[in-house]
Formats: C-alpha cells, structure tokens, sequence
RNA sequence: GGCGCGUUCGUCUAGAGGCCCAGGACGCCGCCCUUUCAAGGCGGAGAUCGGGGGUUCGAAUCCCCCACGCGCUACCA
C-alpha cells in the first residue's frame, strides 16, 4: 500500500478561522498517525480575492499548533511551486487537452449574460444552471473566435447516468448527472477554477487522500467527473462536517468567524486547541476527553470522524485551557506570567517589570488563570500605590451596612498599623487578620471580603494574605484608610 | 426552488440489534475543602435517542415516510 499523502490547501483571502485550521488539523493528523506525508498549497487562483499577508498568518497559525509539514511553499519539495499562481502553465495544458479531447469547450458567454440569465431562471422558477450556449459551438468557429474574444473554458459534464461519491465519512453518496451543470474550469484571466486546479494539483502532488468541509460536498460530482475524463484516478474524499457557531451556520465573516490567532492573542495554549479542535468531529472512544499531541497522532483515524456539524463552544475551549495551563512547570509558568504581565499591564506602570514580584505572585496565580490574558488584570492591583477603582458600595455588599464596614476597616487599620514593616510578612498578616475575629466577634470569611476590596478593588482574587504582604506595610494602610474615607 | 448532508443530555460526543429504563466530558446545581475567587474532591439534575410507521422475540442501532436544520446552487474557494 502507498503511503498516505494528504494536504492542506487554504487559500490566501486572510487570517484563517478555526473552522479551516480544523481541517489541516485532520488531514495533518491523518498523514502522521498512519506514516504518510502532509503538504501545504496555496489556492491563490482567485486574484481579486487575494488579502496580503495571509500566507504569513497561514504559516503562523499552522505553527502555533505545532502541525508540520513535509513539502510546502517555503520548503519545496519535489513537486513545486506549491503556489497555484505559479502553476498556470500546467492547468492551461489540462484544458487545452480537455478541449482538444471534447471534454470542454470555450465558451464565450460575458458575464452580463450570464448574470441575465440566471437571473431569468429564479424569475420563471427554474434551478439555475448554465445553458450551454457555447457547449455546441462548432470547433472552426470557436477556434476562430478564440483570437478576437475572451473566453472561459467549460468542461462538459456527462449529463446521463449518476456520479457515485464514496466518502470516507459519509459512504455512497449519489448525484444524478441530468442535474450537473457545466462548469468554468479555466477563468479568461487564465486562471483556473478550484475545481481544475484541485485535479491537476492533487494528481501530480500524489496525494491520496483529499480532506476537506463538508461545503465541498456538492461539487464532488465535478471532480470525480473530471478526474474521469482526463483519464486519472480520483483521490479518496472525507468531507469534514462543518463547525458552526452559536447561530448553528456555517463559521464564516458574517458567522462568528474567528482567526485562529485571535485565540493566540487571547491567552490560549496551543495544546489546548489542538486538543479542543481534534474533539470537534473526532473521538478516540468514549471517554476521553483530554488528549495529548502524541496521543493524538498515534491514534488518530478519519473513519472515527462523524458526519454531523459541530458547535464551537467556547466553555470547553477555556476549561481545556485552564487544564493546560495547570499542566505548566513552575518556571515555565513563571515565563508566561513575566511576558504576558509585560505585554499586557497598562503602559502606565513602568517598565521591566520587578521579576521578583512576578516570580512571587505566579503561583496564587496558576490555579486561577484560564486563559493567559487574565493574568495583568488580576496583579495590576500589585502595581502603582491606589487599588483599582472601584464602586464604594462593593465595600459593604457582604457585611450588611456601611457601619459594619467602616468597624471592619477600623479594626484592620488598628491591628496591622501595630506590625511593623520589618515584621511585615504573609505570617504576620494572617495573624494579624485572623486575630481580628475575636473583637469583631465576626467570621474572618465574613469580614474579609471588605479587606478585598479596599486592597485590591474587587471582592475576587489571589489570595489576601499573600496580596497584603506583597503590598507592604505603607500601601496597604493607605488602602485601607482610603477605603474608610469613601464610606463616610 | 433544486440537489445534497445532517438530526443521541444546553454543548462536544460514546453507541455499529440484546452489555443502554443510554456512558464520558464541558456547562449548570449542591456539598466538602477553604482568607475571597479559583483549583480539587464528592454528589445531583439533565436525552421518552427529531416525529411517525415498519422489520424483529427484542431497535438509539436495520428499512420507509415526514419534519426541521444546515450546505451548495459564481469566470469564490
């Protein structure tokens, strides 16, 4: 048996979402679990719609999940270029063939006329479809025009019979042919479509196994076709079930399409989404939940894909990623608290940040932490000499009353004023706190939220004896004298 | 409109005739732990398997019909 080869051809029209990255997901896991390659295309055929940069954002979204791949734009390989743009020449030949064979013909249609006459088919009710106004040109005429006109190169689909497609995923799904439509396989820029450029691509490029949505599902019959008249045998076809968004339709720019690096920027771990991405669609059995890279590759198969769409549910994403990030070693952790404290702070707060205090606070940190972005806004409190501003109202919201309060504040004014700052330490505090039940005749569980709040703004947060500590002495009481004011 | 795909707890899924009065995970609720919040532990609610017909001793699993959702219907991919 070959070897799989399998590939991922997104086009360049901007920053992938993770519905398409999804889709290398699977054709990349697919090529390594079984030994087989996996390669990167681009499908630039489309010149109006091509968004600079995309290319970057592809590599980079790719790399981030650590998905690889063994011949691509910018490594090569044996079948480059693997740009489309840069592969005319080869679709050209294949349509010139295809004409030259009677399996496609110029058509010579404008695009007004076209436009006419679908627009007259949805008026009278009719499926719209090509006419074939050309299909039947006599070749001396359409030779002679194709000097003076420009043209597009239409393949002539066989309309009798039916076009069986075995998807891996689906099984047989049938087309009637009476209802295929003759499509443009080379544009008159001399592009051609995807549906040509695919077969001319995947032909060459041994691939074996064609891995896309669940979109391309109906123009199977296209490809199969075509594959049939230029004489080659098809690739085998899993067609991915689509992930859809909160409205259930298809992720997209007008459905909660979301790049894959809006994720990278949010704080989420590469881990985590490839773990997330790999469950939408796919499971190893029935239980896991939580599936490692190498897990991943030595056990992933496509026939334990299912054919219904999946929802994108960022609940699971951010607890996939809390598991993740609890995974971190200490100072690994400790990394990511300096860079994203560093690139997230507010500029105010000057920089380097005091690595110290970073290396101190990561630990109250880690088991609090679901996604990276959360970090700055729990330790800016650290920062600066005010706490955050906060509603004075929060103060009192758990003790029942103002006066409660401003008791709370007093007592904690008068036992931590008595620590000196040579003795200020999270012992010293707890102590000090705790001791602070007795007077107040009050649970510290009750009480402490007030303390919360005046330290750090909200009620919320790392640890109090830890936070007070941190502050020291001079901040702290004037945190707490500060908080007295706002209640009077 | 036509064609196609899909339909198991709110969500992702397990399930390929009896192991299922349907299992796991997220979320939700409760309890425990606890200086708050988390994290963790324990427990709970939650799906008459879209509906209706069959086949069978027996169906979430096989067949048929219906409904609904989605996808495609470009010189876009």
């Amino acid at each position: 048996m070959t070897a799989i080869r399998t590939r991922y051809a997104p086009s360049p029209t901007g920053d992938p979402h993770v519905g398409n990255i999804r889709t290398a997901v699977f054709a990349w896991a697919m090529a390594r679990a079984n030994g087989g390659q996996f390669l990167l295309r681009i499908e630039d055929t489309d010149q109006a719609r091509l968004v600079p940069g995309s290319i970057e954002a592809i590599y980079t979204s790719l790399r981030w999940l650590g998905i690889d791949w063994d011949e691509g734009p910018d490594i090569g390989g044996p079948h480059a270029p693997y740009v489309q743009s840069q592969r005319l020449a080869k679709y050209q030949g294949a349509a010139a063939k295809l004409i030259a064979e009677g399996r496609a013909y110029r058509c010579y249609c404008t695009a007004e006329r076209l436009d006419a006459m679908r627009a007259a088919q949805s008026a009278a009710k009719q499926p719209p479809g090509y006419d074939g106004r050309c299909r039947d040109l006599a070749s001396a005429e359409s030779e002679r025009r194709s000097q003076l006109e420009p043209f597009t190169v239409r393949f002539k689909m066989r309309k009798t019979g039916q076009t069986v497609l075995r998807d891996l995923i689906r099984g047989d799904v049938t087309f009637e042919n009476a209802l295929q439509d003759d499509f443009v396989a080379l544009k008159s820029d001399g592009f051609p479509t995807y549906h040509l450029a695919l077969i001319v691509d995947d032909t060459e490029m041994r691939i074996t196994h064609a891995i896309r949505g669940e979109e391309w599902i109906s123009s199977a019959p296209k490809h199969l076709q075509l594959y049939n008249a230029m004489g080659l045998e098809p690739t085998a076809f899993a067609h991915l079930p689509l992930i859809v968004g909160a409205d259930r339709k298809k992720l997209s720019k007008r459905s909660g399409d979301t790049a894959l690096l809006d994720y990278v920027r949010g704080g989420y771990l590469p881990a985590a989404m490839l773990n997330f991405l790999v469950l939408l669609g796919w499971s190893l059995d029935d239980k896991t939940s939580i599936i490692s890279r190498e897990e991943l590759l030595a056990h992933f198969s496509i026939d334990r894909v299912v054919a219904n769409p999946a929802l994108f549910d960022i609940e699971r994403l951010n607890f996939l990623n809390g598991h993740y990030i609890r995974q971190i070693e200490t100072r690994d952790w400790e990394r990511e608290v300096h860079d994203w404290a560093e690139r997230q702070l507010p500029p105010s707060i000057p920089r380097p940040l005091d690595r110290e205090l970073l290396a101190e606070v990561a630990p109250l940190l880690h088991e609090r932490t679901a996604t990276l972005g959360d970090i700055a806004p729990s330790i800016t409190f650290l920062f600066g000499d005010e706490a955050p501003e906060y509603d004075p109202a929060t103060l009192s919201e758990k003790v029942g009353g103002t006066s409660e309060a401003v008791r709370i504040l007093d007592a904690a004014l008068l036992a931590l004023d008595a620590v000196d700052a040579a003795g200020w330490d999270k012992a010293a505090m707890e102590q000090a706190i705790r001791g602070l039940e007795g007077p107040l005749k009050m649970k510290l569980r009750k009480f402490v939220s007030v303390l919360y709040v005046a330290i750090m703004g909200k009620a919320q947060g790392i640890p109090l004896f830890d936070s007070v500590a941190i502050l020291g002495r001079e901040r702290t009481l004037s945190r707490l004298r500060k908080a007295r004011h706002l209640l009077e």
